[in-house]
DNA sequence: TCTGAGACTTGCGGGGATAATT
DNA sequence: AATTATCCCCGCAAGTCTCAGA
């Protein structure tokens, strides 16, 4: 399905590759600047590489009426005629007044700090490897080591720490540098051990921000905040945003709403404050000035107990509530979205598909040493477990339990096999082994057989058609039975997930279209609605957890998902305008009497600073895991002077581990929130999610704790793009880009394991350099020797060498030094991602509009950032003016 | 206000496809 | 041609947030 899938976006949306797509804007010289060499690594062969198919302008084109032209992908010619806005001259003005940024940072930034995990992480890790989670890549650092301090130069160390780096005000002094008030922020600091040092340096705030890696094993870095810092973004925002809604095509809500937004967002600043600009700003500045103003106070803490304050808080909310009345109103509805209601007018989809029935293979595995016969149902459940021999899931008890649960039901109680340890399910593994090397073993034609064949049979469910237009499906494929694979130390791990059949699959469908007919003959669905105020096309119940469901959508590269998505940056932009005020208010809280208002004060800043999650609440048959609002006491420890050291478990059992600098009064509000209770209790008792968002939504409409999450991703990655990019070659800005997609996920704890191989692939880049500069070695003494008229010494096999003029030879001088920063660079930045997954931000966080528009101001081909998928996703966001700035 | 159903977004790992090397 | 490193896409788990109802 992929291929047909991804061939039809492409026609949607680009189409034909022209030329490429870079776009143009001026040209500069190029300044080499150190990463020069190093760089173009990437950049360089990829170029080459991939002539395939720029797109961008017709892409752009596409994007243009993304909304729609999509519906139609037959036509994939269709697009092409649009222009692209690129080359606007327009563009040349911005770029101009916002490259200027300079990053002075020079090497020194520590980018040493890596610091390695704490002693604790270590051990869990060892103990198991299981996949106990993060804990994966410890020892890999080590041999690494040595590695990252080799090079560094460049600035990828310093700058960034998004979101520690912020900080505000803390100490007095330190403020003193005012006039950056933004940057002011303090970064956080790594993990752990590091922590001795602080970072702060006085005038460049913050270095530090250390992130680690879930396992803790290493850190990431993080120098300098400086770079962070924002500068101010050269055009007025309002501007470009006006102009982008402007020109969105159609899609009517959306542009309106985001004028409506936009406008409003303006006004409000004013009334509140004067915000100034800064708002942009990360976090981190602004605190300080507001600190200034609020400081009033710390002193009084009262830690009161929960009843009454919870009063209280209820009755200021009021109050605020009519101060910002104006947006509550609009809260009732989304100004931009028609959320709550109709989604679609026509609807029409061929239902879903079924993983077909289980085709027993009769190997019998074996009971205390003999052969076992099984019912075909047995022997399902048998082999998936047995197909999971070497993963870390049977390593566990809770798997191996939950598994013997249901499988013995489903073997009966009078059944030979009595208990798991006795059983031995090698003869199944092996069997599989076997069929998977068979498949593997086919030839080309043979697998694209099969390939087709598959394809034929899912292609009418592969298309939706919605208002007239066709679609792409996301996930019509129902799930097979297989064991739950819950991630970290979930209770549920090991169960049998059962079959699904149509009689539990409910189809939603336009009421004019025909009722998709049920695949499975003899069978049929559940129920059909005709919903459209919903975007599923077809749900069922969990089978491991009845209440919850499972649901299909359209995929992301669809116009419906495409407005969304539009909408979910629109709304986060518009924080932009509000967040100084924002920050101003929860500031001010840190101090309040109220218990209650000054929990929410705290979260909302943890939320703002640390790009924590909101924290819903979790039963007890989910994995523990926490979030701002369900943070536990354990979870946050006071480091003197007004440090806090976090170390929790959030989404996915990925361990956030993070040590930062706060303002004075918030960390007298967290050892308060802390006092008389104990580890496990919760560290904010009045405060739940729901509590805050309605608490956020009264500062601005639609706002939820998810928004600052989105809100810092992005203009994190704006600002940097704008401070740092240089005139160079395309590989240097790839490297900016990359180096900002780190920042982003570091802020956003993006991890990843650490891949197997990933210390062999250091030592073998290692063993190279170090063969190269043996080359280096013998290149200049020949060079001496050439230069005396000597000839060359003999290789190392003793034979002689050609004699090469001294030219010659300084040219494979040079030529090796390249390869060898090169390879640095590389060797640098692999480890330093090691642990980082770029991917997630890049999904999910970061406006692409930032993206395409730096593209297009730096003349950077836009699939050299997003793949096709990601091109077909944010279609939406190709036209975009290249002086967006978000 | 609280609860839970419901809808939709976010996130990581696996593994096939593809590109780079050997 | 065989291997290995990388890219990508997909699967599906796990969050967030809304809303209706008592």
């Amino acid at each position: 399905m992929m291929a047909v899938q991804t061939s039809t976006k492409l026609n949607l949306c680009e189409d034909e590759d022209d030329e490429p797509l870079v776009f143009k804007r001026y040209s500069s010289k190029s300044k080499p600047n150190q990463l020069n060499a190093e760089a173009k690594k990437l950049s360089a062969e990829r170029q080459v590489g991939q002539p395939g198919k720029q797109l961008s302008e017709h892409r752009s084109s596409n994007g243009l009426n993304s909304s729609v032209q999509k519906g139609k992908m037959v036509p994939s010619t269709k697009s092409p005629p649009v222009k692209s806005p690129l080359a606007s001259p327009k563009a040349s003005t911005s770029s101009a007044g916002a490259s200027p940024v300079s990053n002075s940072k020079a090497s020194t930034s520590s980018r040493a700090s890596p610091v390695s995990k704490s002693p604790l992480s270590t051990t869990l890790d060892d103990q198991s490897k299981r996949l106990s989670e993060q804990n994966k890549s410890t020892t890999i650092k080590e041999e690494i080591n040595s590695i990252e301090h080799l090079a560094q130069g460049n600035s990828d160390s310093e700058d960034e720490k998004p979101i520690g780096a912020r900080l505000g005000k803390v100490k007095p002094s330190e403020d003193s540098d005012d006039d950056k008030p933004l940057s002011s922020r303090i970064a956080p600091k790594s993990k752990v051990g590091t922590s001795g040092s602080w970072p702060y340096d006085s005038n460049e705030r913050k270095p530090v921000v250390s992130k680690v890696q879930k396992n803790g094993s290493s850190t990431i870095d993080k120098g300098k905040a400086s770079s962070v810092v924002s500068s101010k973004r050269p055009l007025d925002k309002v501007n470009s945003s006006e102009n982008s809604s402007a020109k969105r095509p159609k899609v009517t809500d959306s542009s309106t709403s985001a004028k409506n937004k936009q406008v409003s967002a303006k006004k409000e600043p004013k009334e509140e404050e004067e915000d100034d600009d800064d708002d942009f700003v990360p976090i981190s500045q602004r605190s300080k000035k507001v600190a200034s103003d609020s400081k009033p106070s710390l002193t009084k803490q009262t830690v009161t107990k929960v009843g009454s304050s919870s009063i209280k808080k209820t009755i200021k909310k009021g109050q605020k509530a009519s101060k910002f009345s104006k947006y509550s109103k609009s809260t009732t509805k989304p100004p931009g979205s028609n959320d709550g209601q109709i989604k679609w007018t026509t609807l029409k989809h061929n239902g879903v598909i079924f993983p077909p029935p289980y085709n027993p293979h009769g190997v019998k595995m074996l009971y205390n040493g003999k052969p076992v016969t099984l019912t075909p149902e047995q022997e399902e459940v048998a082999t998936m477990y047995a197909v999971m021999k070497d993963t870390d899931y049977v390593q566990k008890e809770t798997f191996r339990n939950n598994f013997w649960a249901d499988w013995h039901k489903l073997l009966g109680k009078n059944h030979v096999i009595q208990k798991l340890d006795a059983c031995d399910f090698t003869p199944i593994y092996d069997w599989y082994q076997n069929e998977k090397e068979k498949k593997k073993q086919m030839s080309t034609e043979e697998k694209k057989a099969l390939k087709e064949e598959k394809l034929k049979q899912e292609e009418k469910y592969m298309w939706a058609e919605v208002d007239g237009d066709k679609e792409k499906v996301g996930n019509f494929r129902v799930e097979p039975p297989g064991l739950f694979r819950g991630r970290g130390e979930h209770p549920k791990s090991g169960k049998l997930k059962r079959r699904i059949r149509p009689s539990d699959v409910t189809i939603n469908i336009g009421k004019d279209a025909p009722i998709p007919e049920c695949p499975i003959p003899g069978e049929s669905w559940k129920e059909v609605r005709h919903d459209n105020t919903v975007t599923w096309l077809a749900f069922w119940n969990d089978p491991i957890n009845q209440k919850e469901f499972k649901y299909v959508f359209l995929a992301p590269s669809s116009s419906l998902k495409g407005k969304s998505d539009e909408l979910k940056y629109d709304k986060a932009r518009r924080l932009t305008d509000c967040i100084g005020k924002i920050r101003a208010s929860y500031t001010k809280d840190f101090t309040s009497k109220d218990v209650s208002k000054r929990q929410i004060a705290v979260a909302t800043y943890l939320i703002d600073k640390l790009a924590l999650r909101a924290g819903n609440e979790k039963d007890d048959d989910e994995a523990d895991t926490v979030g701002c609002c369900t943070l536990k006491v354990e979870n946050v420890k006071a480091i003197p002077p007004n440090s806090l050291e976090f170390n929790f478990l959030g989404k996915d059992s990925i361990r956030y581990e993070n040590t930062v600098e706060v303002e004075i009064p918030v960390y007298k509000a967290i050892m308060q929130f802390q006092s008389g209770k104990s580890g496990s209790d919760d560290l904010f008792d009045l405060l739940d999610t729901s509590r805050l968002n309605a608490h956020l939504k009264e500062k601005m409409d639609g706002l939820t704790a998810k928004v600052f999450r989105t809100y810092n991703a992005s203009i994190t990655l704006d600002n940097i793009l704008n401070k740092e990019t240089k005139d160079g070659d395309l590989s240097e800005k790839l490297v900016v880009y990359q180096h900002a997609n780190k920042e982003v996920a570091i802020i956003c704890n993006h991890q990843r394991t650490v891949s197997k191989s990933h210390s062999a692939q250091m030592s073998k880049l290692t063993e190279k350099i170090a063969e190269l500069q043996g080359n280096l070695k013998e290149l200049k003494v020949d060079l001496d020797r050439a230069k005396k008229g000597k000839p060359p010494l003999k290789d190392a096999d003793g034979k002689q060498k050609k004699n090469l003029t001294p030219e010659a030879l300084e040219r494979k001088i040079a030529q090796t030094n390249a390869k060898i920063e090169k390879m640095e660079l590389d060797m640098r930045i692999k480890e330093d991602l090691k642990t980082v997954a770029l991917g997630t931000s890049k999904i999910n966080y970061l406006d692409p509009r930032i993206t395409v528009a730096w593209c297009k101001r730096h003349e950077v081909p836009i699939e050299k950032i997003f793949n096709k998928s990601l091109l077909a996703k944010f279609s939406w966001a190709m036209r975009v003016e290249p002086d967006f700035r978000f």
